[in-house]
DNA sequence: TAGTCTATTGAACATGTGTTCAGCAATCAG
DNA sequence: CTGATTGCTGAACACATGTTCAATAGACTA
């Protein structure tokens, strides 16, 4: 019959573990098609080993999507102290060792998903309260809508990222020291621009919008 | 021997065109990991005469990229005049025949490859002609640097279109009436915000970075 | 009607991939 | 040394899927 796997009480460097952190890494670089005989090579297991362990390949990502939430919450409380639009991800970003756990945390995004939604959620969290920092602070200008203004920004940031991932390397392996040099250099002077002096010269869309909005909210809500 | 196909010099009604509708079809609602068998059901052909017309899966793949491209341009060409941040995609979008190209569109954005980035490219060229008339106008605020704000812009509105797609519907079907709906009702406000707004109060963040940027010009460029 | 040509079928094939399982080897108790 | 428990192997299995091909049906010509 099958045992339980822990064999010296909790300790993470047994077969088990080095076959998740294989998982991650190989899900990362290839996307989630990735074969289970492709993730046993890089463990240096059989790949029976690897269903043995965790039921199925489906039961092997649960674990890893497991792993890297619990990583990216202890990241989160350990360092509250950055003050950044893009949250956590940056943050990650600035440590190498922590390269396979962003590529993964990508490419959950880019699938979709339960693990990309609840940390697309989570960006949006942050993202509200950074920006809501600023405005106490005087640097952000205020908003009508301060969670949907979190969530738009997170979107538009993290959309251009994985646009520019998933178009300019399409099944190729992600190198995220290009890609946020690459975003650096293609998308921070616009962004800027966009963000202290606006795009527009003129009120009449946001107003008309508003008025249109108002128009309609006898009937919604 | 294979022969050629067009059988009656050039109509498009043929079990070809079928198969290749039905492709169209079915690459947008499932994505490109559809089965061969699939399309041949949706197409209610055999399995063998897809791949006898097309050669292979990817040559079918190929077949309707042509397709939708070909499509494209020739709406783009037919009208010019309606002036928007999306381009065709919205014009698209307001054509209840066409929802199958867009989302087959949507689809080659998502996955990557050739034609999703061919069609993000004439986005791009499209909103940076768009926003130049509107400069000329008046009613567009003039850029540093106009090719790069059309395609962060261009960037961060298809990726939040994106992001809606594929975190709140993976693998399902997808309903672009919804979508749009769900945007429109999640990012207008937002987006015009920032638009006609701006986001920050102080230029500190734009101007040292535009500084920053002089002082590393001289080994640049 | 007979003949030919071509579009079409559907069963079979090849391959890739998740999964299973009988057995091996290493460790440890006695 | 012996026996047993257990992590582990790798060959085999089942299934999905792209692809092939011999056979068929339907249409057009003479």
């Amino acid at each position: 019959m099958c045992s339980a796997i822990r064999r010296d009480g909790g300790s993470d460097l047994t077969a088990r573990a080095r076959i998740r952190d294989a998982a991650i890494a190989c899900f990362g670089r290839h996307g989630f098609d990735v074969t289970v005989r492709a993730i046993a090579d890089q463990a240096e297991v059989s790949p029976g080993l690897v269903i043995h362990h965790f039921g199925s390949k489906a039961g092997l990502q649960r674990a890893c999507d497991d792993h890297v939430v619990g990583l990216v919450g202890a990241l989160k409380t350990e360092s509250v102290t950055a003050h950044d639009d893009q949250g956590f991800l940056r943050q990650l970003a600035s440590m190498e060792e922590y390269a396979p756990y962003l590529a993964y945390i990508l490419r959950a995004l880019q699938t979709g998903g339960p693990l990309g939604a609840s940390l697309f959620e989570r960006m949006v969290a942050d993202a509200e309260l950074y920006l809501a920092a600023g405005e106490a602070e005087g640097t952000i200008r205020p908003s009508r809508d301060p969670a949907r203004r979190a969530r738009w920004l997170t979107a538009g940031a993290l959309g251009s990222i994985l646009m520019l991932v998933t178009l300019g390397r399409a099944g190729q392996e992600i190198d995220f020291a290009e890609v946020f040099r690459e975003w650096e250099t293609e998308y921070m002077l616009p962004a800027l621009e966009l963000y202290t002096e606006g795009l527009l010269t003129e009120r009449t869309l946001l107003d008309s919008y508003l008025r249109h909005t108002e128009e309609h909210s006898e009937e919604a809500d």
